[in-house]
RNA sequence: GCCGACAUAGCUCAGGGGUAGAGCAACUGAUUCGUAAUCAGUAGGUCCUCGGUUCAAUUCCGAGUGUCGGCACCA
C-alpha cells in the first residue's frame, strides 16, 4: 500500500504495486503522456518500475533539464542501432551521454567516414518513428556473455565479464535490437525526438587506453526541441568566430610554420599584447615578494641526470649537442633545476625564506604531435614560472598567499571565477607517509584559510608531491589547467639545496612550483577567445588608431598621434587617401578598441571624435580632455595597489 | 603517438589527367569624402614535399611533413 509524495508534498495513496505509468496516468492523461521517466526517491528511474514501498516521485518531462540525460542517452543507443542496421559487421562497445551529446563507440575493420553520417542520421529517424517501446529484462551472468559472445559481440561480452558479481546485468530492448545497458530510458525510442544531428568521426581507444584497439566512435548532439538543437549550433559557430587562431590572424599577432611545428612567431602585434601581459605580471609579483631571474636554456646533462628528469623525462627533452665538443645538452624543459642552482650558490640563512624566485624562461617540451594545437599546446613556451623555498611551516601561508595572488591575476585578466582540483598521493611516490599527510595537510588548511573549494583528484598528484591545478575554461567550453601549486620535497634533496637554520644546523627547504598563467603561450590563447579579441584598453596590441577624414586634417592628425605617444599609448595614424568609412572599418575588424576620428571641424577646434570598438555613437571632446580621458583608461588595473609582501633586507613582514 | 579529414595567390575559397580561377588584400591612377567596403586598371601561383603510374600529374596512387577534429598524453 504504498503512499507517494508528489513534489508539491501532496500524498497518494495506492492499493498495492503501481508503476510509474499507473501513477502518472491517475494523476492525469496529459502527465501520463509527458512523462519520459521518474525521480524515485531522488534516482531517475524508467516509468516501468513497480513502486512497492513509500516513495516520494518526481515525473521528468519534455520540460526538464533531466530529460536532456534521458534523450541522449537513448539517442546513443538508437545510433547504436541504426549502424547495425546498416553496417552488419560492426560491433557495439559503450555509447554515453556527455556534455550537449552522446557518442557510441564501434569495432570494425573499416573506421566511418564523415560522408556515412547523413545515412545513419536517416536510419535514426526511421528507427525513431518506429516508435519501438525500450524494455527492460534481466539476464543472468553467463547467459549474458553467452549470448553476446554468440552474436560476435566480444566487446559487450568483455564489458560484463568486468562487472563486479553483486552488479544486475541488465538488457534494453528496442524492438528487434538489444543492448547491454544500465538504464534508465525513455518509454520509446520515439521520445527521442528530432532535435539532434551527428556531428563528427572519430578515433578512440578500447577503453580508453592507448595500449587498446582503437575504435570507431560518432559523435552526436542532442536537445529537447529544434530550437534549442539550433541554439547550440549557433553558438558552436560562435564559438568558432573568436577560436584564437582565426583572431590572431585576423589581428596579425602570430603565425606558426611547420619548419618550427608548435612554435611561435610572434609578429609586433602579438608581441606587444604578450609584453602587456608579461610587464602586468612582473608588477604583481614585485608586489607579492618575488625576485626574478633568468636561467640558461642550454643546460649539460650532467644536471638532468642529478635533478632526475633524465631518467624521467628523456623522451621529451630536446637534446643539443656540437660536432667538436664531446658533451650532451639539453634544452630546460623547465626552470626548476636551474633555480637551486641559484639558491645553492651561496650559503642561505632560514632568515631568507621564504625565498620566491621567479623566472620567464622559455621551456622546450617535445609534445606528441597529435597535441599540438594552436598557440595553447605547443612545444616552446614561456611559463610564469616560480619557485617558493620555504620550511615545512611556511607551505600553508605560502599557499594561502599564492591563491590570493592568483585569484587577483584571474580577476583583472576578465576571469570571475575559476575551479580547484586538489591532487593527492599518486600509488607510485617518493616520501614516507607522514611526509605526505603534513603536505597534503598544508595545502588544505590553506584552501580553507583562503576560503576555497576544491574538489579531490585522487591519487593525481606529483610523486614528488601533492598539488593544487586551477582550472579556467574558455569560450569553446573546453577547461584549460592554468594556475598549479605543487609541494615538492624531493628535488630540494636531489640537487642538495639547503639552509642554515636558527640552530645553526643544515636543513632542507621545501620547493613550492607555482604558475598562475600556466605558460603565456596558453593563457594568451585563452584570453583572446575570452575577450574575442576585444581586449580591455590597458591589455590591447593597438590601443588607438587616429584616422582623418580628410588631407587637411593630416597635420593635425600627426600633433594627435604624438600627443598620444607622448601619454605611453600605442597609436598609428591612418592618413590613408580612403573614405572614412573604409577606415572605420577595417580598425574596427582589426580590434582596435579606440579610433579618434579627425576632420576640418576637429582641426579647427582641437578636438577629437573618439569612436569605440563595438559601439556606434561617437563622443566629440578637446584633445586634452581625450588625452586624459584615454590615459586614465589605458592605466593597467594595478596600478596603484600596495604591495602584500614588503621585503626588507634579511627580514621578511607578511603584510 | 593512434584514427579520420584536409593542404591551390598574402587571406577566404572554387576547380580539375593537357602546367589554373573568384572575392578581398597588394600595386598604379582617379577621387578629398563625416563614422563598418569609392571607382578603374595592373600584377600576383614550384597547386605542401619526395617518389610512382602516364605521352602528359597540381589532379590518380604511395610515402613524408604540417594543419584540423577526436583519442591517448600534458611529470
Amino acid at each position: 500500500m504504498p503512499a507517494i509524495t508528489m513534489p508539491d508534498g501532496s500524498v497518494r495513496q495506492y492499493e498495492g504495486a503501481v508503476t510509474g505509468s499507473m501513477v502518472a496516468e491517475s494523476i492525469g492523461p496529459g502527465l501520463a503522456r509527458a512523462a519520459l521517466a521518474m525521480e524515485l526517491n531522488g534516482k531517475l528511474v524508467d516509468m516501468s518500475v513497480e513502486i512497492v514501498d513509500d516513495s516520494s516521485v518526481k515525473f521528468i518531462t519534455r520540460k526538464d533539464e533531466e530529460a536532456l540525460f534521458l534523450i541522449r542517452h537513448d539517442a546513443a543507443h538508437v545510433l547504436a542501432q541504426a549502424v547495425q542496421e546498416l553496417f552488419p559487421n560492426t560491433q557495439v562497445t559503450i555509447g554515453p551521454a556527455i556534455e550537449n551529446g552522446f557518442y557510441y563507440d564501434f569495432a570494425r575493420e573499416e573506421p566511418f567516414k564523415p560522408e556515412d553520417l547523413p545515412i545513419i542520421e536517416q536510419k535514426m529517424h526511421e528507427i525513431i518513428a518506429r516508435n519501438e517501446p525500450f524494455i527492460r529484462q534481466v539476464m543472468p551472468r553467463d547467459e549474458a556473455i553467452r549470448y553476446f559472445k554468440a552474436h560476435g559481440e566480444h566487446y559487450k561480452a568483455e564489458l560484463i565479464q568486468d562487472l563486479p558479481e553483486s552488479e544486475t546485468i541488465s538488457i534494453y530492448e528496442q524492438g528487434p535490437w538489444l543492448d547491454l545497458c544500465r538504464g534508465p530510458h525513455m518509454r520509446t525510442t520515439g521520445d527521442v525526438g528530432n532535435a539532434f544531428k551527428l556531428t563528427r568521426v572519430a578515433g578512440a581507444y578500447w577503453r580508453g587506453d592507448s595500449r587498446n584497439a582503437m575504435l570507431s566512435r560518432i559523435y552526436g548532439t542532442a536537445w529537447r526541441d529544434r530550437k534549442e538543437l539550433d541554439a547550440y549550433l549557433t553558438q558552436l559557430e560562435e564559438a568558432a568566430r573568436r577560436d584564437h587562431r582565426r583572431i590572431g590572424k585576423e589581428m596579425d599577432l602570430f603565425h606558426l610554420q611547420e619548419e618550427a611545428a608548435g612554435s611561435i612567431f610572434w609578429h609586433p602585434k602579438g608581441w606587444r599584447l604578450y609584453n602587456n601581459l608579461q610587464n602586468y605580471m612582473q608588477r604583481i609579483q614585485r608586489r607579492y615578494g618575488y625576485e626574478e631571474v633568468r636561467t640558461p636554456q642550454l643546460v649539460d646533462r650532467s644536471l638532468w641526470e642529478a635533478s632526475g628528469h633524465w631518467e624521467k623525462f628523456k623522451e621529451n627533452m630536446f637534446i643539443a649537442s656540437v660536432e667538436d665538443e664531446d658533451r650532451t645538452y639539453a634544452l630546460k624543459p623547465m626552470n626548476c633545476p636551474c633555480h637551486i642552482q641559484i639558491f645553492n650558490h651561496t650559503l642561505r640563512s632560514y632568515r631568507e625564506l621564504p625565498l620566491r624566485m621567479a623566472e620567464f624562461g622559455a621551456c622546450h617540451r617535445f609534445e606528441p604531435s597529435g597535441a599540438l594545437h594552436g598557440i595553447m599546446r605547443v612545444r616552446s613556451f614561456v611559463q610564469d614560472d616560480a619557485h617558493i623555498f620555504c620550511t615545512e611551516d611556511q607551505i600553508t601561508q605560502e599557499t594561502a598567499l599564492f591563491v590570493h595572488m592568483l585569484s587577483e591575476v584571474y580577476k583583472d585578466l576578465g576571469f570571475e571565477s575559476f575551479r580547484v582540483k586538489f591532487s593527492d598521493r599518486p600509488a607510485v611516490r617518493a616520501g614516507d607517509d607522514a611526509t605526505w599527510d603534513r603536505a597534503e595537510g598544508s595545502l588544505k588548511k590553506a584552501c580553507k584559510q583562503v576560503n576555497v573549494e576544491y574538489e579531490l583528484n585522487k591519487g593525481e598528484g606529483a610523486f614528488y608531491g601533492p598539488k593544487l591545478e586551477f582550472v579556467l575554461r574558455d569560450a569553446i567550453g573546453r577547461d584549460w589547467q592554468c594556475g598549479t601549486l605543487q609541494v615538492d620535497y624531493v628535488l630540494p634533496e636531489r640537487l642538495n639545496a639547503s639552509y642554515i637554520g636558527e640552530d645553526s644546523a643544515r636543513h632542507r627547504p621545501v620547493m613550492l612550483h607555482r604558475a598562475i598563467l600556466g605558460s603565456f603561450e596558453r593563457f594568451l590563447g585563452i584570453l583572446i577567445e575570452q575577450h574575442a579579441g576585444h581586449f580591455p584598453l590597458w591589455l590591447a596590441p593597438q590601443q588607438v588608431v587616429v584616422a582623418t577624414i580628410v588631407s587637411d586634417a593630416e597635420s593635425y592628425a600627426q600633433e594627435v598621434f604624438d600627443r598620444l605617444i607622448a601619454e605611453g599609448l600605442s597609436v598609428e595614424a591612418d592618413l590613408r587617401n580612403e573614405k572614412i568609412n573604409a577606415k572605420i572599418r577595417e580598425h574596427s575588424l582589426q580590434h582596435v578598441p579606440v579610433i579618434l576620428v579627425v576632420g576640418r571641424k576637429e582641426a579647427e577646434n582641437k578636438t577629437v571624435a573618439i569612436r569605440r570598438l563595438g559601439g556606434a555613437a561617437q563622443e566629440i571632446m578637446s584633445l586634452d580632455e581625450a588625452l586624459q580621458l584615454l590615459k586614465k583608461e589605458a592605466l593597467p588595473p594595478d596600478f596603484g595597489r600596495h604591495s602584500i609582501v614588503k621585503k626588507q633586507l634579511n627580514l621578511n613582514c607578511e603584510g
